[in-house]
DNA sequence: CATTCAAGCGGT
DNA sequence: ACCGCTTGA
């Protein structure tokens, strides 16, 4: 039952910023080049380093200036800046040219980053093997075995043959299945290289740590395969920190408190005395992976979770006032709509939370979260400079903000899935083209006092929980790393919802045709929180726009029908169930998290 | 003055 | 809901 069956690779772009921007300047290429974020600072700071340059000496996170002392035929890439801030679009359109050849070969690949995948490729390796899939070793130009380094070209082919021949004619088809991953890999990685011009390397293994090892043992333009025979022998000689998640703190701590190196030496200690070190889940986990099992799921996911614009306002450069602060958060904020609107027409999804986080100069992180109301730059900027004025500390009356922020930034996350993104703002609003850059000059900030929100939020829609439950033995990672938790005094706005509940999809309309049918909301206050409905000039909790707008969409569609004489639902009503359901999770006090951090039980 | 920006996860 | 940790370009 300890046998792990399927194949897992890592694909992870060689130095991937230095190769987009290589793609678009193709005279650069076989050059020693780095991305680097600004210059006004030391040259700005690397972000990418390709190979060439790193024979010199230059490393990620040095200035653009020092790299330029340690290989003066450097050519140092900048990222692009839109208003004052670098601007990361054309690699994340990169990364699609990518995913696009990954999702077109495979089932099930995890967006990781935005240049590496993770693919499960056990049922293609099944396929291969059901129909005898011939291979033979120039299959395999650029694979390595892990745990055999080899110096020469022939020495490479010499230890793969024999691999090759090992696997195919051993009883024991553990490692055939690896070999044809591997094929499948090369071909993939081939693709990749035709259809983007992008080099990259793989790691290909039975599991998502082993894969992700593996890939770095030979790189770049590689790919490597671990054996599940050979895992101990490389474990041996794999540091902790090289283990994922065990990079930093938390390898640290294994190493102190288990008085050990490499990963192969916490094979002597048993399962009780892991858990009592490290915590029952992380040691459950530490102890099955030094054995080569770890049973973390490729996820199918290609889209982001939250999209995200922040910034560092380091030293003198600290947002020390309320006029700075409006305005990088109209920035930040057009980042972040402009990436939401095209992420609302490519999928069909609007987030529903946005969530404002800052460092002070006092050194304490803040993280406050809103509704999304609608979707507009003017809204996010608001909405953040509504919060982040609750942290000010000087008198209203005057434009200075303490403590100055360091570091400040805005996301968007929990997307409501199948919403209704066929451009209803743009059916039933004045405004069209939304998705042209808004260009305010002047901020229209009316401003308003704090008030509490009705803390609506959906409640998690469908994603892929995965729940598996195969069994007890699940490791998953676990804590085990903590740090003090500061108790931030603040006051919360608690919701009170008392929630009516409704069953029928009409009732579920209705409630949102006007205000005095939303639960929890006072009208007697803050008259900025309401907006008047261009379509039926009422008024409306800002919260509530969408619902109230999918209001009058569905009353459109229904109009529309019953002119039509059709008696055929439309196709949008199906994503209506979806709300009512998160309605009720609603009113049962359910909190999101205990959903989450429900435990499958033993 | 100074790696910076971004994304995901898990704990409480 | 908010926070800290980890990772990667």
């Amino acid at each position: 039952m300890n046998s792990d069956h399927r194949v897992i690779a890592l694909i992870d772009m060689d130095c991937f910023y230095v190769q987009v921007e290589q793609r678009l300047q193709p005279e650069f290429l076989g050059k020693p080049c780095g991305v680097a974020q600004y210059y006004t600072w030391k040259g700005g700071g690397l972000i990418a380093v390709n190979y060439e340059a790193r024979d010199f000496g230059v490393k990620r996170g040095m200035r653009g200036e020092q790299a330029k002392e340690l290989c003066p035929d450097v050519h140092v890439f900048h990222v692009q800046e839109v208003n004052g801030k670098a601007n990361l679009t054309r690699y994340r359109d990169a990364s699609a040219d990518v995913f696009r050849v990954l999702n077109g070969n495979f089932k099930l690949v995890e967006k990781a980053s935005i240049d590496e995948a993770y693919v499960d490729l056990t049922d293609d390796v099944q396929k291969l093997k059901d129909e005898n899939f011939p291979l033979a070793i120039n299959d395999f130009p650029t694979t390595h075995l892990a745990g055999f380094t080899t110096k020469t070209e022939d020495e490479r082919i010499e230890i793969l043959s024999k691999w090759l021949k090992d696997c195919q004619s051993d009883d024991e088809q553990r490692n055939l299945d690896l070999v044809f991953g591997a094929y499948l890999v090369e071909q993939v990685r081939k693709k990749i290289k035709d259809e983007t011009g992008f080099f990259c390397s793989a790691g290909i293994a039975r599991n998502k740590i082993l894969a992700k090892l593996c890939c770095g043992f030979n790189k770049p333009k590689k790919q490597t395969v671990i054996n599940q025979t050979d895992v101990d022998h490389v474990f041996d000689q794999t540091p902790i920190q090289k283990i994922q998640g065990l990079g930093a703190k938390a390898g640290d701590r294994v190493m102190e408190l288990l008085q050990v190196e490499y990963v192969g030496q916490l094979r002597k200690y048993t399962l009780d005395v892991l858990q009592a070190s490290i915590g029952e889940k992380d040691g459950y986990w530490l102890y099955n992976l030094v054995r080569g099992i770890e049973t973390a799921p490729v996820n199918s996911r290609n889209l982001y979770k939250s999209i995200s614009a922040s910034k560092n306002f380091p030293g003198k450069t600290s947002l020390d006032t309320l006029d700075k602060i409006r305005t990088w958060c109209h920035n930040l904020a057009e980042d972040v709509f402009n990436r939401l609107e095209k992420d609302r027409a490519e999928n069909k999804r609007r987030a529903k939370l946005l969530t404002v986080t800052c460092t002070l100069n006092t050194n304490e992180t803040i993280a406050r979260s809103c509704p999304i109301s609608e979707y507009s730059i003017d809204r996010f900027a608001n909405d953040t400079f509504r919060i982040l004025k609750q942290f000010n500390k000087s008198p209203s009356s005057s434009n200075i903000y303490t403590p100055a922020i360091i570091s400040f930034g805005i996301g968007a996350g929990k997307f409501l899935e199948n919403a209704n993104t066929k451009s209803i703002v743009d059916l039933f609003s004045k405004q069209t083209t939304k998705t042209e850059t808004i260009k305010s000059t002047e901020n229209t900030t009316r401003w308003q006092e704090y008030e509490d929100y009705d803390d609506d939020d959906d409640g998690s829609n469908s994603e892929d929980k995965i729940l598996q439950k195969p069994t007890a033995t699940v490791p998953i990672q676990g804590d085990f790393f903590r740090k003090f938790q500061k108790t931030d005094e603040q006051i919360k706005p608690q919701p009170k919802s008392e929630m009516k509940t409704t069953s029928s999809i009409v009732s579920f309309f209705s409630r949102y045709a006007s205000n005095e049918n939303i639960p929890n909301c006072s009208p007697e206050k803050s008259s900025e929180h309401y907006t008047t409905c261009s379509k039926c000039q009422k008024s409306i909790l800002v919260w509530n726009m969408p619902e109230h707008e999918d209001f009058h969409y569905a009353h459109e569609l229904q109009m529309e029908e019953n002119r039509s004489n059709s008696m055929i639902a439309p196709p949008i009503k199906i994503s209506k169930p979806v709300k009512r359901k998160n309605e009720k999770q609603k009113s049962n006090i359910q909190t999101l998290d205990s959903f989450v951090n429900k435990k499958p039980k033993s």
